[in-house]
DNA sequence: CCTTCCGGCGTTTTT
DNA sequence: CGCCGGAAGG
């Protein structure tokens, strides 16, 4: 501890009111969370098991606990609660099921399942199906701010608000009568309890006795209540964030319960970090200039002792071809330069589709790279598949995940039979499942289909049957048994459009199999003896990736991620491409509040960089197969112009002399370089 | 049940 | 321009 600065000291020694630490980017916001868990331990005599700490992803949750039991060694950390938002609440609702009316054995849907139920009741209400996007977003909405399908339906101004809060009313029957909850319901319904539940608020205030939350600034509404819930009158709490680096507004994140805070708590202890540990004092210099555009609650001002250091560069280039081979030969020759290596490198962007041509680019040379983001290893079908497999198994009152296995593989169940099963199963008040298991299903099938169909249910019946007494490693042997049964390997093979395409997909099982098989290991570890079923596959849900080894060694690659996926990370040397006015700030989002929120994703990532900082932006690009002309971003003019290397401002003419110069010097390096390589 | 073709659309996405 | 989802047809 005796290596923190002042500020930091001050955050972690401050304990007996509610602290809000603002922890400026690279300011050691996480050291001051893992140091101050240690300080409550060691000299507050707080037992781990009465410590919270909550994150928003597993990612952070890992890194937290890794760094909390090193930092502890000897100390006992054992039972400290260092988890998701999502997880605290999936362990609340695991525990107090019972009040809230659910089945130990419910599901959880994520954003695919539930937009299949949403289609679905649109369909039954011949309502507009163009209204989907919105219903999701609204029910999330409505969720997020803790409004039950009454009250929406009171507040209800109009007949479409009407319709919508039916619409949520009947979606939330939906997930009821499969025994399922969604991911805000992970948060909102341990509120709704503590609301209504004395005694149990009372059972978690004390479990609670200190709670420290990360990236504050990216709360929503339900999940500040439960904080407030969980922390009481006693107010035992520490929250960091940064409400600069805020940029999820428009996923429902509310900065404003950063300054909330001060209301609800009025002995609350405001900690600035200014400090900075990551990047010269040019970038921070340029950073603390563009966010000084925005309005503030709390005045920022980041610094650091690593000197000013090189000039920040912007590049003109004339289209997005050129874009990408000058960002690529940039990184060629300042590598060669300065022999740094790939991994020094990131290139940062607004949009996903901003990747395509550095792909290309960076494959035309050879350079190694790793493409943050994209499509998570849960999203893939075949892993959607297998865990819709498990999740039926677990809870055969999930029709969605019946419906997405019963016909994978091919078991010649159309649509057809489907439609006369459900609308049996919603007569008679069960499950699909539940049906497939009933006499009477006869007088509505034909002989055929139901043949098929109650096939189908006698094997999930016996897998049901054989998965109950499962413990530990039993598990996985049970896993691996069922992708037999249902010759997975081969459908893989008859669906894939490549042996090549097949085999990636069956590897990426057999990627989940050793996944779960970790999964297991770990729980015995922690002597979590009654690690089962349907605790594995609800982790598997809430998880977005597939947790590297360990031992995978790191890659030697340039990063390419978007701004958003950025957040957190450091590179020496940073790309920002794009840095044009519509893309950044987006061109949806050009007035307030969004251009502010535009604003902080360009602070992001300039304050991602630790040495060198360039920003390029194309004067022409294609967008929609027509080619735009394009202004450079309103940002790029918001930073101090004399920290800048701006080559190509429009408006300053450089000499044919100059270019000539430019070129040959970069070209002399390339030479240089391609001579030294042989 | 699966393939193919057409039209609409185009930001970010921690769980 | 290129992708995805829905409709239609085989």
């Amino acid at each position: 501890m005796h290596s923190l600065n002042k500020r930091q000291l001050e955050a972690v020694l401050h304990v007996h009111t509610p602290a809000l630490v603002l922890a400026g980017a690279g300011s050691g916001k996480t050291r001051v969370i893992t140091e101050k868990i240690a300080h409550l331990i060691r000299k507050h005599d707080i037992k781990p098991h009465n410590i919270y700490a909550l994150t928003f992803t597993n990612k952070a949750a890992r890194e937290m606990k890794e760094r909390v039991s090193k930092l502890l060694k000897d100390d006992p950390s054992k039972g400290l609660n260092v988890s998701t938002f999502h997880n605290l609440g999936l362990n609340i609702i695991r525990q107090e099921y019972k009040a809230l009316g659910y089945k130990s054995n419910f599901s959880i849907m994520d954003a695919t399942d539930t937009r299949q139920i949403i289609k679905d009741l649109l369909k039954k209400q011949s309502l507009d199906e163009e209204a989907l996007e919105n219903a999701q977003w609204d029910i999330s909405n409505w969720k997020n701010a803790h409004i039950s399908p009454q009250q929406a339906l009171e507040q209800a101004e109009d007949n479409l608000q009407q319709a919508r809060a039916i619409l949520y009313d009947l979606y939330q029957q939906q997930l009821k009568a499969y025994n399922a909850v969604d991911f805000d319901d992970l948060i909102g319904l341990p509120v709704r309890l503590f609301d209504e539940n004395r005694e149990i608020l009372d059972k978690w205030q004390n479990k609670v006795r200190y709670l420290l939350v990360d990236e504050y600034q990216d709360t929503n509404a339900a999940q500040y209540a439960l904080v407030k819930q969980l922390v009481g009158i006693q107010a035992r709490f520490t929250v960091v964030g940064d409400d600069d680096q805020s940029i999820y507004a428009w996923r429902g994140a509310q900065p404003e319960n950063l300054s909330l805070l001060k209301e609800d708590f009025p002995n609350l202890e405001v900690i600035k970090l200014e400090q900075n540990y990551r990047s010269s004092n040019r970038i921070l210099q340029s950073a603390n200039a563009l966010i000084a555009n925005n309005p503030h609650e709390f005045e920022k001002s980041l610094w650091s002792e690593m000197g000013m250091g090189d000039m920040l560069r912007v590049i003109a280039c004339n289209n997005e071809n050129h874009e990408a081979e000058r960002v690529i030969s940039e990184i060629i020759v300042h590598k060669f330069k300065n022999r740094t290596q790939f991994k020094d490198y990131a290139i940062l962007y607004r949009g996903n589709f901003q990747s395509r041509l550095f792909e290309r680019a960076l494959r035309e040379q050879n350079i190694p790279y790793k493409l943050s983001g994209g499509q998570s290893f849960f999203d893939k079908t075949e892993i959607k598949d297998l865990l819709s497999y498990l999740k039926l198994i677990v809870n055969p009152d999930d029709d969605a995940a019946f419906l997405r296995v019963v016909n994978t593989p091919r078991r010649e169940i159309g649509a057809t039979t489907l439609t006369k099963l459900a609308s049996y199963a919603t007569q008679r008040h069960v499950s699909l499942f539940d049906a497939t298991q009933e006499l009477g299903l006869s007088t509505v099938l034909d002989e055929k289909a139901l043949k098929r169909v109650s096939y189908f249910g006698d094997l999930v019946l016996k897998w049901i049957k054989d998965s109950e007494t499962l413990a530990g490693t039993e598990v996985i042997e049970f896993i691996r048994k069922l992708n037999e049964d249902i010759e997975y390997d081969n459908w893989l093979r008859e669906t894939s459009n490549t042996p090549r395409q097949a085999e990636k997909r069956m590897e990426n099982t057999r990627d989940l199999f050793q996944w779960i098989e970790r999964i297991i290991d770990k729980a015995k570890n922690e002597d979590d003896e009654d690690i089962m079923l349907n605790k594995i596959v609800s982790y598997m849900t809430l998880m977005d990736m597939l947790e590297r080894n360990e031992e995978e060694v790191e890659q030697n690659e340039v990063t390419m991620m978007t701004l958003h996926a950025s957040k957190g990370l450091e590179f020496p040397h940073v790309f920002l491409i794009g840095m044009e006015e519509e893309l950044l700030p987006h061109k949806q989002n050009l007035e307030s509040p969004g251009l502010e929120e535009e604003r902080r994703l360009a602070y992001v990532g300039i304050t991602r960089a630790q040495r060198s900082l360039t920003m390029t932006y194309a004067k022409k690009r294609r967008k929609y197969g027509e080619e735009m002309r394009c202004e450079p971003s309103r940002f790029l003019s918001e930073l101090p112009e004399d920290l800048l290397d701006w080559e190509g401002k429009p408006g300053v003419e450089i000499s044919a002399e100059e270019k000539l110069e430019k070129g040959n010097a970069a070209l002399d390096s390339l030479k240089a370089m391609l001579a030294s390589n042989g």
